[in-house]
DNA sequence: CTGAAAGCGCTAACAG
DNA sequence: CTGTTAGCGCTTTCAG
């Protein structure tokens, strides 16, 4: 195909009401406006005749169909907002990206709302989201507020929280125990020989929850109280370069550290290999999260993993299936976790 | 504020019907709708007495304006798409996470796409945004197809074009030159005395533009012909690592390499210490991105930063200028890099 | 299988 | 300052 580009005319100018129409499409293919919308939205429905004629008229006048209108008549926006705390950790990335994939398999399309870590869930962006009436809404973390609870709950829209559990989600969950994670985290130290613990973690709910949980294991093993080195969330390399060194400025008696993420855990085993501390002999060291490098770093990193893609899918798969009329299945999905043995530990 | 939480009815039955609209909110009030709308939006150029009603009412009834029935009428959807390679590469993140928060302080929200790293542009996915008539589109990379560009064009929707310099922009701009990027890192690298130099590059379009550039500033710069060893994109810090070793495994001959981006630097100099070669003694590593853990590594890495949240911020900027209706002074913004010097050259 | 009528919820445009 | 009328572009509903 050759292709000539046309004639550019500046976009400057907006013809944003210059735009073509099913009337348009229809007058030109010779049928009802109808017809037209059928052809798009249920095409085996039409003999192939029809269907030829309104897609060759479709083709003639670059049609777009416009999904605000058919959203505001059909009550289906085909639009599932997301809502994570921030995009600067690459956490959620997964996640993210596997809900944007999965969606738009479905037909679907994702808009993104940034919560930060700490607010309780504005009220201003549950209206931006909610004015623009999602098919679905996926929430990172579950939702305490009583406030956001009942507007979520009195939208009808459908919600998925997710990254951790709940004993009253406001309508599905997909998540795992935070606490849970922590625990089998101390066990895990522990029965590889490590007596002496120190956790490092950032300063948002979920990891607080796990710190407070490894300490609580700990104890319950008949262990020293675990030394808690607490750092800013999102959480970097920086911060768990520093928190090393605040760790052993306190004390040096510890021979395992359970970090918070990842990039904690790779801080972690950068300021040890400046400090001349051997990894895991010296000191044993854990992450979160298991992100796409940490099998690779040296030594590789022993850390929990946890599905982000897995958590993004079932989402999405949630929210179609209540959306398409389906029966969910089950309420709450928790998808656990696993630890990934490595060299770190 | 004492909140008893209303009595939780199941959200398995949907009441979109049933929602609560502008009429019920006037009728309520004693007022016309028209007011209501205007309450909302222009809530300056009413008299607090109405305004005050208006608000009880939205306040007694859980209203929450429908912004895709605004948005038909008015033709402004106050929804901008951005279109992103992937998220698994953490490089346009701070793009992203700019880009949604400029846009939330203008009351724009973000729809995300994804779009790949290969493909031109599908057509399908540019239906679905043209579709929602999003009131700017924000594309990373700039846009080759012809097709792509006529449909974009014929659309009207403003369109930035990011993360590249293009002679002809579709329509706005707010880029760097790739090209001038790699020359002034090859300069650089020559600057501080390495003779023999190597590229490591993702498969990516921009990746090979960098790596080439990089090749014909050594060639001009009177130096060999530096190594070039591709590795598929997204980058990661497993085929930094790899990447090294194939290379090593060509020759030794060389003592500086660009890598085509920071995670790719990571794996570098990670297997360069396994591998017992001194950074940057014996090697010296350069990076691109700056990411934020560039800073922190040990050795720091040398790279070039990209001020990714600059570009979203810009970008975000040059969307609402044009819809607002204000000039925007420039279809092309070169935002620049910067070369950081730190201890890996 | 196809079409006509009606209206989703809102706001532009124009009165008053 | 406020209200009325009309209609954005589509699809539901019902009737051929």
């Amino acid at each position: 195909m050759t292709e000539t580009p046309p004639p550019i005319q500046p976009p400057e100018r907006k013809r944003r009401n210059a735009s073509v129409t099913v009337n348009d499409v229809a007058l030109l293919a010779g049928i009802s406006a109808m017809t037209v919308s059928r052809a798009i939205n249920t095409p085996d429905r039409l003999p192939p005749a029809t269907l030829a004629k309104v897609q060759a008229a479709i083709a003639a006048t670059g049609y777009v169909p416009n999904l605000l209108a058919g959203g505001l008549r059909s009550n289906k926006s085909r639009l599932v907002a997301a809502l994570i705390p921030t995009l600067v950790s690459p956490v959620f990335n997964e996640t993210v990206q596997a809900l944007t994939s999965a969606l738009r398999g479905y037909g679907y399309q994702l808009m993104l709302g940034q919560s930060g870590y700490a607010e309780p869930l504005e009220d201003e962006l549950l209206g931006a989201i909610i004015g623009r009436r999602p098919d679905g809404i996926v929430l990172t973390g579950v939702v305490h507020s009583a406030e956001a609870r009942r507007r979520l709950l009195a939208s009808g829209i459908p919600v998925v929280e997710t990254w951790d559990l709940s004993p009253e989600p406001i309508d599905m969950l997909v998540g795992f125990s935070h606490s849970a994670v922590a625990e089998a985290v101390c066990r895990h130290l522990h029965a590889h020989g490590r007596r002496r613990l120190a956790v490092i973690g950032g300063d948002d709910e979920r990891a607080q929850r796990r710190s407070q949980a490894f300490v609580a294991t700990a104890l319950s093993l008949g262990l020293a109280e675990p030394w808690v080195q607490e750092v800013p969330a999102p959480t970097t390399l920086g911060s768990g370069r520093s928190a090393l060194r605040d760790l052993r400025a306190q004390s040096t008696d510890f021979d395992a550290v359970f970090c918070s993420s990842d990039m904690l855990a790779l801080g972690v085993l950068t300021e040890a290999q400046v400090l001349g501390i051997a990894v895991p002999t010296e000191l044993a060291v854990m992450g979160f999260g298991d992100l796409a490098f940490a099998r690779d770093l040296h030594p590789a990193l022993t850390t929990v993993r946890i599905d982000g893609m897995q958590i993004g899918i079932e989402a999405a798969r949630c929210i179609v299936d209540r959306v398409e009329g389906r029966a969910v299945p089950q309420r709450t999905i928790d998808i656990g976790f696993t630890i990934i043995e490595r060299a770190s530990v």
